[in-house]
DNA sequence: GCAATGTATCTCAGTGCTAAGGCATTCTTC
DNA sequence: GAAGAATGCCTTAGCACTGAGATACATTGC
């Protein structure tokens, strides 16, 4: 893929140079140029794209949650509580720093899995404060067939994806992600 | 950074190899190839790291947006009107493909930015089925203010970001999102 | 012309999240 | 050991989104 009269045009930066047809971040970047070329808009190209890639990542994954009567936000719990190993329980903390999200997410996260009876609460012994938070038996089932569907899904994804690129992308991301301050302690 | 006693305990493939220390990514990794090493879950190392990076862009992001009176979907809308130029007019329709949403979505957006004075909506004359979306003189304004902070601080929060690996993330985000099948057409 | 199909937008019920605050328990400091 | 601060989880109101469906208008094929 080089040289076309489409990238020429709608290179941001107004210069003819090899590479991929532009993207729709190309255009919002040449847009922005257009519109206010005092402004460096270029960090667009990174933070435009990261949220573009989750919109239709997240899309697509749903699809095989979906498959077996899951969301995202529940696969994410179970998936997080089957990865931890035996004997599978994690307190509400620990699955709201995985998640990203806030203590009432997982709160409400938890009251659902657990009307499904897919997992337990009970109170922690050591820190009357806590919760364990343990798959059932039937969230082990779960999961066990949901993971590879999941799993082969993502391979899927990526089927048509440069491994080079591949490994830069997952250098790149996790060299940001470190600069972001994403705590790496835990 | 080097080889260290940590990076080496939580190589996810377990092979001893000079790199940058362990992220979040690495350790889940790690816990599926001792709970399910059956599994190659590494396409996670990509679609993981998107997640994550696109939630600490997005709440970072929002603070600037909160600083200005607005949120992410609001500020989304104002800036897509606003780079698309003069006359500074779009459909729904249009807004809707740009920021990936449904179409009730981006009624509702519109709704709470009308109700505002940051936008009107006008019947086409062309189609009569559809809507003219355009910022008012209040719209433009709050946008040109909220911009140039935006923007900064996207600047700032790449700043410490090696210029090389930026190049490389764009180029392989790019790429992957033609892989995903991204449009590429408008 | 007209019926059938397609398109643009809106409506609405349901859902999952955040932010702020509350309660119980644990830690810290003196 | 008591007071004050911190922690862990839950509650609740409010909000933005999706998915399904409705309405109005436009296009197509005959």
């Amino acid at each position: 893929m080089w040289l076309t009269v489409t990238s020429l045009l709608r290179n941001p930066v107004g210069i003819a140079y090899p590479g991929p047809v532009a993207d729709h971040l190309d255009r919002v970047v040449a847009q922005w140029h257009a519109e206010r070329p005092d402004l460096d808009v270029s960090p667009m190209e990174v933070f435009g794209r990261i949220k573009r890639l989750y919109r239709l990542v997240d899309a697509e994954l749903n699809r095989t949650f979906a498959a077996h009567g899951l969301d995202a936000p529940s696969f994410d719990v179970l998936a997080t509580l089957k990865r931890s190993g035996p004997p599978y329980r994690l307190t509400p903390t620990g699955l709201m720093q995985s998640a990203m999200v806030t203590s009432g997410a997982i709160t409400q996260r938890l009251d659902r899995l657990e009307a499904r009876g897919l997992v337990t609460r009970t109170r922690s012994d050591q820190d009357r404060r806590s919760r364990d938070v343990e798959l059932t038996p039937e969230g082990h089932a779960l999961i066990d067939r949901a993971l590879p569907d999941h799993i082969a899904n993502e391979h899927r994804m990526l089927a048509g994806f440069d491994e080079t690129r591949k490994a830069a992308l997952i250098d790149a991301m996790r060299a940001l992600l470190a600069d972001l301050g994403d705590d790496t302690s835990g």
